[in-house]
DNA sequence: CTTAAAATGTTATATTATAACATTACATTA
DNA sequence: TAATGTAATGTTATAATATAACATTTTAAG
């Protein structure tokens, strides 16, 4: 059977739970921290967990700030292709949706004999609120 | 002044010399081990002499593999913004230069009311040889 | 029930990166 | 050329991020 998100173990939900209700990106040691009163004592534990949601596409990690988002998509394709604004004032994390990237860059990389099988890609600049502010 | 290569340190020389002469990216720790004989004792020298390279533009950050990479590219714009091809068998890197991927970025960012200032992209794949291997 | 796969718990350690601070090199210009 | 400010260096310590190893328990499927 699929994985879903109704079958996830005990850590895992811990961990999404607290990765859903959040207004942005956390590291993997703020999620340690927050739930250390939930039972989960080790990095490990957290580590576990955040693997088996990435794999199943429930979380993405954005490389570039070693830290971790819920996907709030429906089936996105984003177990394999993640694209993400990042402002660079506020640190807002919005996640690209219902987009052509996959096949854009596929094309992309023809050009260069490269097979396209996923990609993490990474805008920063001005979110809506910050640009108007400055 | 513009800061150019010829007036690099003795430090950032030496650690931009090992990334050119390497065929594939480096971490700052292999960075340290291969030049160790060269004077260059603790990391934070090599850290230093990267971040200012980065600056500068001469050398780029695979973000998800902490890694470093030599540009190869004569005044890229990749001071800002990079994007790269990577092989997820062999792991061969290769910059992709000369595209549009700001310009479509920039478009892509508008749509979600976001200032579009630079972008990190990365896309796995199999590269040509790779590819017909298997 | 049995069994195999997955998840857990735990300790230790590896890997990646920065803080803090004293010192030195170097270009500018008074 | 002496003064000065900025950048770079050297060094030690430590912070932040992530995995290894291994014993045990839970879970789901046959």
């Amino acid at each position: 059977m699929a994985i879903a998100s109704e079958n996830l173990t005990k850590n895992q939900k811990t961990v999404l739970d607290i990765l859903e209700n959040s207004s942005e990106p956390l590291k993997a040691y703020t999620i340690l921290f927050d739930i250390q009163k939930k039972g989960i004592k080790s990095p490990l534990q957290v580590y576990r967990a955040l693997d088996k949601l990435i794999e199943i596409g429930k979380v993405h990690k954005i490389e570039s700030r070693n830290a971790y988002i819920a996907c709030k998509h429906e089936g996105c394709n984003a177990k394999t292709s993640t694209s993400f604004l990042i402002c660079e004032l506020c640190d807002k994390v919005t996640e690209l949706k219902n987009n052509n990237l996959p096949t854009y860059f596929s094309k992309q990389a023809d050009k260069n004999n490269f097979n396209y099988k996923k990609h993490n890609l990474e805008i920063f600049g001005l979110c809506k609120l910050c640009f108007t502010k400055n």
